[in-house]
RNA sequence: GCACCUGUAGUUCAACUGGAUAGAAUACCAGGCUUCGAACCUGGGGGUUGCAGGUUCGAGUCCUGCCGGGUGCGCCA
């Protein structure tokens, strides 16, 4: 149930009713002691009409009607409402999530890898954040459409392609993409005639040249095959189906070149074809160009850019288009969009959102240079991971702690916590600041971490099966009695709330907090409350509250992308 | 030069977009397993939110100016 809209409507209609406008500015309670949530537009309303808040905030109470919603409401400081829910609304509440009313299509284009090399620890976060949003999506009902933007195409082909005609066993030698990368780049620097065949060969593979295409698909399957196992390793949700290279606009940048001329859009500047739009004008009033087409007659990313825009709006009928790509690119998407809007190729019911994320920096607090050697493979992020969660496992003696736990699931549940650990430091972040890349951080198993949450849904599986009691007996709802139930049971119901915000604003950092502070109203439950050790009538209520919680953690780390197991 | 982002405990990060006493984790200190799983819990210290002004009932958040860090800016993607 979405709570906190509830709550916002029936505040605001009060609003109306006493003469006033705003909005109810709903939150969930800073502190306990205030309840369980608060709306803060009281003061900024009042203020408008020129009335004391603190009145207005009480007339509101006496006007509204929250029966069998809230058992308490009460004026805080300066204005504030504070509102305590009834428990049966609290019970009630307490569902798995329920699909959205407005169920839209999104396009959604994430991890968008260079194929020309391999994936590094860099490539991590636009992969896993816009594999998490998307999940959100579509547990919501929407339906997603992912759009894997690879780089398959540009110059750096034609070097790669032609070191690799050089090459006996290609299959082989592409076994460690970079290292094959790093070697056709020697040559091409070093090999004057090797550089002008690289050239010949970018020139043959764009004019549609056959022999050089099916070099090139033998390439790109092969760098491809890498991703997909990383993205399976990753539990990545995406396949080749949802492939959306570069190379497949090719045909299509000359009749997007072709639209924009015929909306009078383009202006020739020093031979090259350019789009002025008035808002990219600076103080001086120069405006910058976007450059569409090159003096040579070569496309660039800007042309690209606007041919997927007119699949995506024109062909996925896309109520809004998701990119999840790198902060630096603001600029670029900002011209995209203006020149897709002006040119039709977008219009104003279809929203396109470039969602930001920062720049990854080497301990040293400065970007992340390609030096040689300065990147992780993310392979070797992974298997470091598992290799500690393994150790880690030894350590803890777990299958004395579960004396029929054989080697094979030891090793699939190191494989779950060092993945989950690396997923969840990342995913746990704001997206859009920049942050740097550090083994220690990234594979840390205490505190704010995916084992930690792995961990409380493990005890609310631990306790059915030590118990033998079957969970899909248990009631539905139940009522919420003293403190840390009741704090347990006002998170559970808040899930669906969180939920949409996370669909709507895409911070996964946000459900992470959610869960984290769930796992741990979980814990304070699991210390104060005994459960099999009470009267029956106890005994189903908590059992009950640990199941919801159990739900709500194994469906908002599968949201995450990270596994669960039921024991540790 | 112009534009955008950014500065919060020793460290890594939050703060629901202007709300109440700035919260977690980590590290450190002191407690807690014969009692449903100690990857945990309870308590403690640790902050002039870069600096200085301003806006208002109220500012980490908004505006201005400095200082420091980063990124982008006509034919790479």
């Amino acid at each position: 149930m979405q709570i906190r809209s509830l709550l916002s409507q029936r505040i605001e209609a009060a609003f109306t009713a006493l003469g006033l406008s705003g909005q109810a500015l709903l939150q969930s309670a800073s502190r306990p002691e205030f309840g369980d949530y608060q709306a803060n537009g009281v003061m900024a309303a009042a203020k408008r009409a020129g009335q004391n808040p603190r009145e207005v905030a009480q007339a509101i109470i006496d006007a509204i009607d929250l029966d069998g919603i809230a058992s308490d409401l009460s004026v805080a400081g300066p204005g504030f409402i504070n509102i305590t829910l009834a428990p049966q609304f609290i019970a009630n509440a307490a569902t798995s999530p329920q699909p959205s009313v407005d169920p839209q299509r999104v396009v959604v284009d994430y991890s968008g890898p260079n194929l020309a090399k391999e994936m590094h620890v860099g490539h991590l976060r636009g992969t896993i954040i816009g594999d998490c949003i998307a999940r959100v999506l579509e547990s919501l009902g929407h339906t997603v459409i992912r759009q894997n933007h690879v780089g398959d195409w540009g110059t750096q082909f034609g070097m790669l392609l032609t070191f690799m005609a050089e090459q006996e066993e290609a299959s082989d030698s592409l076994a460690d993409l970079e290292n094959f990368y790093r070697q056709a780049k020697q040559r091409f620097d070093t090999d004057d005639d090797f550089q002008t065949r690289s050239r010949q060969a970018v020139v043959q593979l764009q004019s549609g040249n056959a022999d050089m295409l099916v070099e090139w698909q033998k390439f790109i399957e092969i760098s491809m095959s890498h991703c997909q196992s990383l993205y399976d390793r990753l539990r990545i949700d995406l396949s080749d189906a949802d492939m959306d290279g570069e190379s497949s606009y090719n045909d299509d940048l000359k009749h997007t070149i072709e639209h924009l001329d015929s909306q009078g859009l383009l202006t020739e500047s020093d031979g090259a074809q350019c789009v002025f739009l008035d808002e990219f004008k600076n103080k001086d009033g120069e405006v910058q160009p976007v450059i569409v087409q090159k003096s040579d007659g070569g496309y660039l990313y800007a042309t690209s850019d606007l041919a997927c825009l007119r699949r995506r709006v024109g062909d996925f009928k896309a109520d809004r288009v998701l990119y999840f790509v790198d902060a630096r690119q603001t600029l670029h998407f900002k011209q995209v969009f203006a020149v897709a809007a002006a040119a039709g190729i977008s219009n104003s019911k279809v929203e396109l959102v470039h969602m930001p994320f920062g720049t990854m920096l080497g301990k040293d607090n400065k970007p992340f240079k390609t030096r040689e050697g300065a990147l992780v493979k993310l392979s070797e992020l992974l298997d470091e991971a598992i290799a500690r969660a393994s150790k880690l496992l030894q350590e803890r003696e777990v299958q004395n702690k579960n004396p029929d736990i054989d080697d094979a699931e030891l090793a699939a549940l190191a494989e779950i916590i060092g993945i989950g650990a690396v997923k969840y430091a990342d995913l746990s972040k704001n997206r859009t600041s920049d942050y740097v890349f550090d083994w220690d951080q990234m594979l840390s198993f205490d505190g704010n971490t995916a084992p930690y949450l792995q961990y409380a849904y493990s005890r609310t599986r631990s306790i059915f099966t030590r118990s033998g009691v079957d969970a899909s007996a248990l009631p539905e709802h139940v009522i919420s009695e003293g403190e840390p139930e009741r704090r347990l049971a006002v998170a559970i119901a808040g899930y669906q709330d969180l939920l949409e915000q996370v669909a709507l604003e895409g911070f996964p950092h946000q459900l992470c907090a959610y869960l984290y502070d769930l796992a741990g109203r979980f814990t304070q439950f699991y210390e104060q409350c005994p459960i099999l050790t009470s009267d029956d009538a106890v005994k189903t209520r908590r059992l009950t509250l640990t199941k919801q919680t159990g739900d709500v953690l194994a469906n908002g780390l599968t949201l995450l992308g990270i596994q669960v197991a039921e024991r540790m």
